[in-house]
DNA sequence: AACTATTTATAAGA
DNA sequence: TTCTTATAAATAGTT
């Protein structure tokens, strides 16, 4: 949208590239904001730079945490499950550094399991108290007697 | 770009939320696509549709190899690290999906890792070789004779 | 899904 | 780099 119509192809001055990437990426974040404000849904954006700058954008949640959804669910428009594609890594150095990724992540996770965990039981075990209320309540009414507990 | 100027505000009625999803999301993705082409650069998109559809897109390489780049690179925009952000995780079956996912990717990459290895090896007995033979072709030159071998 | 009046994005140029 | 402006594109409302 400007003087000239644009010509797809890899724009080759590399002062011109790194503009024209400087002015688009900030097109697509705030259309991508609009996006996730209008529709109240979950957005991430993932860009390099052509010198290899990264820029993330997500609406709301973290990045990570819309990552996390996604693999609960089919893809629609590429197909690929969110395999790594290992032939990507080309180093041993890389390869460790996702390793040491990955570790920390199933730490956390499992830490956050750890939470749940306590959670339900906590959970479940007031509900078993509340069951015990109730079922005495209802004997009480059936007696016709009335009683009252906090514990 | 419209016959009226857009309020900032979530689209309240469920249909036109969804017909404004659909349109909006369709020139992201072509955006991402021109600037991928454009600039020759890695961009990955995930979005949720307001029924919870997945749509991502990722220019050449695919979404998770692109992740795995981001992931050895600070980021620009939101200083958040990719840490998963576990209150996001709600129940202890999403903690396990998640942990399944983790752990298939650390399988992946051990695999990986081990090929590199394997890898660097024979390229350092190449390397061994390769050395072997310029300094045998040395001593030949020193004393004005000359072999050949492709062995 | 198609149509347009308008708004928005932006390519070139300053 | 930032601003300006002519023009290309996107798109809101409508059908």
């Amino acid at each position: 949208m400007g003087r000239n119509k644009i010509v797809m192809k890899k724009i080759e001055d590399p002062g011109a590239r790194q503009q024209f990437y400087s002015k688009r990426k900030g097109s697509i974040v705030k259309k991508s904001n609009e996006l996730g404000i209008l529709c109240d849904t979950d957005i991430a954006l993932l860009m390099f730079s052509p010198t290899g700058e990264v820029t993330t954008y997500s609406s709301g949640k973290s990045f990570e945490d819309i990552m996390i959804n996604a693999m609960k669910q089919p893809d629609e428009l590429n197909r690929r499950s969110y395999e790594p594609q290992v032939e990507n890594i080309n180093t041993v150095e890389e390869a460790d550094a996702y390793k040491q990724y990955l570790l920390g992540a199933m730490e956390r996770i499992k830490r956050s399991k750890a939470k749940l965990l306590a959670n339900q039981e906590f959970l479940q075990r007031n509900e078993n108290v509340a069951m015990a209320l109730v079922n005495a309540e209802n004997v009480a009414a059936a007696g016709n007697e009335s009683s009252c507990s906090n514990a």
